[in-house]
DNA sequence: TTAGGGTTACAG
DNA sequence: CTGTAACCCTAA
């Protein structure tokens, strides 16, 4: 009753794809207890994610090369509880915060948005640790040592790590985004990572997206379904394959993220190339982490 | 639990 | 009215 349509967020998307990524395609309920996911897809029943999959999927059928692969976020349901505020836009921030950035946090070229940014998107890092926060789920918060240890087994970070992460979130919680408790750090309420989602998700449902075109659709098109492809020829690749290619992924996704921005801040087009980009270098990470790290778990 | 088919809710 | 996305039902 309450509700008339439950849309998926970015997040979700993106958490859904990087399950799928982690443990194929059909193990739903896997995905579903991952405690990586778990948080983000909570409202979410196996069943859900099962018909989720099976309509980004569908968009991608049929011969044709020309898809457009959306991202399904453009519909307001002005129904309750979307609507105003939000307007603030983020015109710089959706392209670049999903779930997570599954890169090395070192070595990024491509600094050229958020100019000066008015709110509070972060840098890469910033994210990466409200993520790690968020994820950890501590009801008490989470001490240094228990992110730098997520973070650290979640990405490659550079040496000089801790002390990059000491001095942000020293600033995060100076900022206001997170509030430091006994040397615990816990996520602000205002923050947009605070518990649950829809902060983020209403400022995503309002940006507007403009007629704009990135030259021709079909440029630099990675489509989903070529995702998954490049998905599955990875898994029967050999390690050292595997982590070329996720370089490859990551620096792929970084030019193309970093043109989508200069191109346009909106364009839809470029939009999804971005996200199919990083959807696969993420993918590629989590690939690569359970090669080198631990094996599927038995399931029934 | 999952895959697939069918139904409902919305937006254009 | 039509297409799409979320939701529901049921066989396996």
């Amino acid at each position: 009753m309450g509700v008339p349509k439950q849309r998926w967020t970015s997040e979700e998307e993106a958490a859904l794809r990087a399950g799928v990524a982690r443990y194929g395609v059909g193990n739903w309920r896997t995905i579903l207890k991952d405690p990586e996911f778990s948080s983000t897809l909570s409202y979410r029943s196996n069943v859900d994610l099962k018909d989720k999959w099976r309509n980004m999927n569908a968009i991608v059928t049929t011969s044709g090369s020309r898809e457009k692969g959306r991202t399904a976020v453009k519909k307001t349901r002005t129904t309750k509880n979307n609507d105003h505020s939000t307007a603030i836009s983020t015109v710089t921030s959706d392209v670049d915060d999903e779930i997570a950035d599954a890169k090395p946090i070192a070595s990024v070229s491509s600094e050229a948005r958020n100019t000066s940014n008015p709110k509070k998107p972060q840098s890469r890092l910033d994210n990466i640790i409200m993520e790690a926060i968020k994820n950890l789920d501590e009801p008490t918060g989470s001490h240094r040592t228990t992110i730098a240890t997520y973070i650290e087994e979640q990405y490659w970070p550079p040496s000089d790590f801790d002390h990059l992460l000491s001095a942000k979130l020293k600033d995060l919680a100076s900022s206001g985004e997170l509030i430091k408790v006994n040397r615990k750090y816990r996520i602000a309420p205002s923050s947009p990572y605070s518990e649950g989602r829809s902060p983020k998700m209403l400022l995503l449902e309002d940006v507007k997206r403009e007629p704009f075109k990135v030259g021709s659709d079909d440029s630099k098109t990675l489509t989903r379904s070529q995702v998954d492809a490049e998905l599955a020829r990875m898994a029967t690749m050999s390690a050292e394959e595997a982590a070329a290619a996720a370089a490859r992924a990551v620096a792929e996704a970084e030019a193309i993220m970093a043109e989508a921005e200069a191109a346009a801040r909106e364009a839809e087009a470029a939009e999804a190339d971005a996200e199919a980009a990083k959807a696969f270098a993420e993918a590629a990470f989590f690939t690569l982490k359970n090669r080198n790290a631990a094996k599927m778990m038995a399931q029934a």
